[in-house]
RNA sequence: UGGGGUGUCGUCAAGCGGUAAGACACAGGUCUUUGGAACCUGGACUCGGAGGUUCGAAUCCUCCCACCCCAGCCA
């Protein structure tokens, strides 16, 4: 794959990585992990994080732990951890028997509970939801202490037992760390650490009904884990201090350094598992895996290779800006690595018929064609030519401005691996005036790259033998929002959806060599763009999902919209 | 009007006191049987703003401004 940046990459994180490395803060060990809730599926801004923490581990030697982050019974589920698991594997990453689930360490978390309340760090709130909030306090003003914050150590230990045993209706007590309801930081205002919930949980079921916060738990888990560098976002910076507290309080062996990084934001779509659940339940897009969606599902259904999204990972380079990526740097990704590795092939979306009146009727020829003119390494087939074939309706005008160089009356041009033909007669429909078809006469001294003495012509355009191509469905995928940043201005993102993002064109016409072509398959239509062969394809029609189109100055320069 | 962060080209982003990397986008050009690809060229007299320190500041100091995050028994 074409590698422009040679070198590794190097931002603040790996910087105090080496940091850590020079002054043995770890012992010379470098361990992260990736931990996403299975409540939904990844899409690229997870990627981003996946390529981070992979990447780092494989540069510095060390391992990173796939750990599915399920304290929250509600939401999640086998099917989400299923397709974290493919979606990683997708990726290209590995993790080997380390595959984690926080769990799994719920008796642990108990017990390094119980220690925080033994030593009097931990108390049983049985303050309402409501009530908590209140006593929280403001951004502005401090909390108050909860009435039961100064319980005895027995009689918290013998309460928080009790929460554990399913003796108290859901929200009745909370156990909360004894912090400083006066700090400037709400993180430590006496955070709630356990709360009881009747619901089961995907792994373990009735098993309990407590469950530990993330707060608590995320630490905790990282720390049994033996991990180093526990990578996040942004908006955990105020929990760093809890992160710390938690860890130092217990004096456990293993405390990693939290980093936080800024996530991903990309143009014309939203990143956020919340909103895309209500894409999905909206039905604004077919499923998760809708081409459209930023998910890794959607991507991969899409056609994107993922060699090239975690190229695209690596060049947004990772910092602490917050920042909206412009989409045209994954397009070019895409294109980068698509240009190198898939195979062209000839399709018309827009059929329009094209006679070539001095071409003997009956008569077929069979042209070997390269995959890949640049590589001849990726091999050929054959491309049947005769009398009648189809073009792109765009690719004919009957009254051409002046920078159109493809085919118009009385010119002339090149057939892709074929001959010059030239347009000799217009034929249109009657009733609504409408080009239908195409006279042209060829010249059989021009086969294939000849073009007696010197003669140019301007254009090569693609074509099918009416004949031998084969139908097929195409559907074409534009952005899916209207605008670079939908959270932006209006209240509901969802009001500058692009009702346009997705036009289905039934009757195209592809060569016949795409005719077993199989699913996920990536092909360039020479010309048009790149697309991949879609799952919903069966032996009655072929599917195929434009990946994205290919760079076009000739649209650009004449301001029309894109196919 | 608390606390935590961030402000360098249209978009990302290096820079860590010695006189503004790179990428994408954009513009122009070469080449070409894909108006594709490839290749060449062009662009921040300036680093959120104002002061100050220094021979020298995007980098240090002071003040100001803007934006993001935090008041879930979500993560």
């Amino acid at each position: 794959m074409a590698q422009t940046n040679l070198s590794p990459p190097f931002d603040f994180i790996r910087e105090m990585i080496e940091e850590h490395l020079r002054t043995n803060r770890f012992q010379g060990r470098v361990m992260t992990r990736f931990p996403p809730e299975p409540n939904g599926y990844l899409h690229i801004g997870h990627a981003k994080s996946v390529c981070l923490n992979f990447g780092i581990a494989a540069q510095y030697g060390g391992t990173c732990n796939l750990r599915m982050d399920d304290t929250d019974p509600s939401g999640e589920n086998q099917e989400y951890v299923d397709s974290i698991i493919q979606d990683v594997k997708w990726l290209g990453f590995e993790w080997k028997d380390r595959l984690f689930y926080a769990s799994d360490y719920y008796e642990q978390l108990y017990q390094y509970a119980v220690q925080l309340i033994k030593k009097g760090k931990a108390y049983v709130c049985s303050l309402n939801a409501a009530e908590i909030r209140d006593y929280r306090g403001s951004l502005t003003e401090p909390g108050r202490e909860s009435p039961y914050r100064n319980r005895s150590v027995e009689e918290n230990l013998n309460l928080f037992e009790r929460m554990r045993a399913g003796e108290f209706k859901e929200g009745s007590h909370v156990l909360r760390a004894k912090i400083d309801m006066a700090s400037p930081n709400i993180t430590m205002r006496d955070p709630i650490m356990y709360r009881i919930r009747y619901e089961p949980h995907y792994r373990t079921a009735n098993q309990w009904c407590i469950y530990p916060m993330y707060d608590f738990a995320h630490c905790l888990s990282d720390s049994i884990e033996r991990i180093t560098h526990s990578i996040c976002t942004l908006e955990f910076e105020n929990n760093r201090p809890l992160y710390d507290w938690f860890l130092d309080e217990l004096n456990v062996e293993y405390h990693p350094q939290q980093i936080e990084f800024a996530r991903l934001n990309l143009g014309y779509t939203v990143l956020s598992k919340r909103r895309l659940i209500e894409l999905v339940e909206d039905k604004c897009v077919r499923g998760w895996d809708d081409p459209r969606m930023p998910t890794l599902a959607g991507m991969r259904r899409r056609g994107y290779p993922p060699d090239a999204i975690r190229n695209f990972c690596e060049r947004i380079s990772v910092a602490k800006n917050d920042s909206l990526i412009d989409v045209a740097l994954l397009e070019h990704c895409l294109r980068e690595n698509l240009n190198e590795k898939a195979q062209r092939v000839m399709a018309v979306l827009h059929p329009l018929r094209l006679v070539i009146d001095n071409y003997p009727e009956g008569q077929t020829e069979e042209w070997d064609s390269p995959y890949h003119p640049q590589n001849p390494e990726m091999g050929s087939r054959k491309v049947p030519f005769s009398r009648t074939l189809y073009i792109e309706q765009e690719d004919f005008l009957e009254n051409p401005p002046k920078k159109f160089y493809r085919l118009a009356p009385g010119r002339e041009v090149r057939l892709r691996y074929g001959y010059f033909i030239k347009c000799v007669n217009v034929i249109k429909d009657p009733k609504t005036g409408q080009v239908a078809e195409l006279h042209c006469t060829y010249d059989p001294e021009t086969r294939s790259g000849f073009a007696p003495n010197g003669r140019k012509v301007d254009a090569t355009i693609h074509w099918v033998s009416a004949d031998h191509s084969i139908p097929a469905e195409v559907r074409l995928y534009d952005r899916l929002f209207r605008v670079a940043n939908p959270l932006e201005g209006k209240s509901d993102f969802k009001e500058y959806l692009n009702e346009k993002s997705l036009e289905t064109i039934r009757s195209c016409r592809v060569e016949p060599s795409l005719a077993h072509a199989s699913p996920g398959s990536q092909f360039q239509f020479e010309r048009v763009g790149y697309f991949c062969v879609d799952p919903d394809s069966s032996d009655k029609v072929l599917v195929f999902n434009r990946i994205l189109t290919l760079r076009d100055s000739w649209s650009k320069a004449s301001g029309k919209e894109k196919i």
